[in-house]
DNA sequence: ATCTACATACCGACTGGTTGGTATGGTGTC
DNA sequence: GACACCATACCAACCAGTCGGTATGTAGAT
């Protein structure tokens, strides 16, 4: 209810200029819920908010709505990297460490809370739309660069198993993520998600030499 | 068109009696490749060579049919904890290690080819469909408990670190697997999968200490 | 062996509801 | 009053599921 209303006021309408944001909102939520396919236009506009004709306005179509999202998760997610206290500290593996226990840190309460729109959605569409697929993998892609630095500091610093590259560690701990999601999914529960992140912190500190 | 064809007979009728094995066939390939709720039961039915008659003689309704096949799906994967060379070895780190071995060996070719039914169906069903979600996570929970019995062993052998349990560690590979299906899709290509299967081997050896 | 009675397996046109998308009209802002 | 922004009404395509019917097998009585 952004407007005044004495008795329960019917639409609660929405602030002028912010269906686009709205709608790229309801969609994360929606998708991340249900999947691509099975989330419907009118879902993510009642969710939003907005009707069928705000929709049509701001996007092309449904396809053009997930990859417009798809950006706006990858920008989501900046912070991440250059806001939080971890990525203060002096040392790398400290930072990267820090990095997992805040992603560990994030698994808790409902599965929907904490999934990962990209990871959802390539599931279902990654076959169907190829603009889709190419925007998963470039969010996919950002994230893994952007933790690559650290890890490639720590390996300078402490030593790296032979063959292994920064990249390399970057996107196993994104498949680790990923495949936490999805067990979490079947069982409805978070838990089997940090236990598996548990093991990725081991796996890296054995790696750096850091018990 | 069931009698005698001199061209090109059109339909190639298919035995009696194979219909529902061949339309549970039909739903681990399709939905494979474009989720659960982005297939439709007539895709199904084509892919199968039967019509819808046939599918809902043998099934109640859609969701039937993803239950079913779920636990096709489990026991289809039943041959690779007792079948394989691997099994037989001696040392059951050797067994552990010749299993992720062998799920290392699948990451080949097109990515419909080595995906997971169940990791797949789960992502956009297991908020929709609770008979859907329960299947899943029974299937996982059954690859989990074959694989925790050689886990167990190995940790009797050669130590474990502190707090860790086998079936942890079983659903900690499980995990890694199906995240790396999920960034294979991504880039459409298997690479992405195997190195991350290969930091698991890693992992797994570092716990054990075998070098 | 043949006939009757019934069960199982399958076919494909049809239906009521849903879907992504469109056409058109209204409303606030510069 | 022009234009971006949004609402409402609508449509053709598509969907899961239904239904009347056919084809094939089979068990028992004669």
């Amino acid at each position: 209810m952004t407007t005044t209303h004495s008795s329960s006021g019917p639409p609660a309408r929405t602030p002028r200029g912010s269906a686009r944001a709205r709608l790229i909102a309801a969609a994360h939520q929606e998708v991340r819920r249900q999947g691509y396919a099975a989330t419907t236009v009118d879902q993510i506009c009642t969710a939003a908010g907005v009707t069928k004709g705000a929709f049509f306005h701001h996007f092309e179509s449904k396809e053009a709505l997930a990859v417009a999202a798809a950006e706006a998760w990858t920008e989501r997610a900046r912070p991440m990297f250059d806001m939080l206290p971890h990525t203060r500290l002096e040392d790398p593996l400290d930072r990267l460490l820090g990095h997992i226990d805040f992603r560990f840190s994030l698994l808790h309460g409902p599965v929907d809370g904490f999934t990962c729109f990209i990871g959802t959605m390539v599931q279902d569409a990654y076959a169907t739309s190829e603009p889709i697929r190419l925007a998963c993998e470039a969010s996919i892609a950002a994230y893994c660069e952007a933790l690559a630095p650290d890890i490639e500091a720590a390996m300078d610093a402490y030593g790296a198993p032979d063959g292994m590259t920064a990249l390399d560690l970057a996107r196993h701990i994104q498949s680790v993520l990923q495949g936490g999601f999805v067990l979490a999914k079947t069982t409805n529960d978070s838990a089997i998600a940090r236990e598996s992140v548990a093991h990725l912190t081991r796996y890296v500190r054995m790696i750096f030499g850091r018990t």
